[in-house]
DNA sequence: ACAGTATAGTTCAAACATGAACAGTATTCA
DNA sequence: TGAATACTGTTCATGTTTGAACTATACTGT
């Protein structure tokens, strides 16, 4: 081993990872911009993303899905409760908790907006190939693991 | 092809890319909180390393090469200026460019940061393969190029 | 030369995210 | 039971990011 590494850089989990903020940044620029026309933000997208994914969880377990506190997801609800999109349900149990569900027409923008999420993704992963796909979702899934560990 | 696509979690590109934003939100959680001894946010941290990568570069390329508002180049840093860490230096020929330089000091704590960022991502991908890592840039180079090209 | 246009950096107000403190509700256990 | 503790969602102050004016400087074409 003759090879000193002077700079981070010189480290290709380094360099790839930078690659891979990078990008992130900038598809979540890009699709700051696609999603204008309905009128939504990422952060609308990923919550309603969350709540068709998991309906019925409370605000908490969200907060936590999404790696945000709480106080963020108060925030974001009543814009999406507001125009109908999202529905919140008092808990009969315990009445600490509103659990969350999409309405019908909160499927319907969902829907949009994933199209469009779908359509810049795909565009964007046209040249690389299933095999690399994937082991770019193992790499992450990996990682996602690794922090949830605390 | 009998296989109907239900819903957008059904294409691995899709799915695959959801892991990558999770991730990276994931990482930049756990650095802010690794650099919070240095009392440096992953913000400053991104400036410097193109600072570092780039000197001389005026505040508009830096705010180009990051994805963000120049603004938000001119909030940064004097916060960096004041603690020393960075220069900011006129242009001889252009009297509007303020070109951008690291201090040694700078560098230091910059080599601080780096070694936290490293070991963290070295940690995160240690279950990965340098090939899945490889892919992992190639793909994200891609996207890189594919947003780049408006 | 000079009027018109373009660019660099700054300022400012608005949108957004964050964490600490809070109020209300549940749980625990003596 | 009831006191102590823990948890849920909200509020609020703080810090950050953003884009649209704005100022100052440079460029362009006549």
């Amino acid at each position: 081993m003759n090879s000193i590494q002077e700079t981070p850089w010189d480290n290709p989990r380094f360099r790839n990872w930078v690659s891979v903020a990078r990008a992130c940044h900038a598809v979540s620029r890009a699709m700051g911009q696609e999603l204008a026309p309905l009128d939504l933000k990422p952060a609308h997208l990923d919550l309603m993303m969350n709540i068709h994914r998991h309906p019925g969880y409370s605000q908490q377990e969200i907060a936590k899905k999404l790696l945000v506190g709480r106080s963020n997801i108060t925030m974001l609800l009543p814009q999406l409760e507001k125009r109908g999109f999202v529905r919140r349900e008092a808990d009969e149990i315990d009445r600490r908790v509103l659990r969350l569900y999409m309405t019908d027409e909160g499927e319907l923008i969902l829907s949009k907006a994933l199209s469009i999420y779908l359509s810049l993704i795909d565009r964007l992963t046209k040249k690389t190939s299933d095999e690399d796909c994937d082991a770019l979702g193992r790499a992450m899934h990996n990682i996602i693991m690794g922090l949830e560990a605390d």
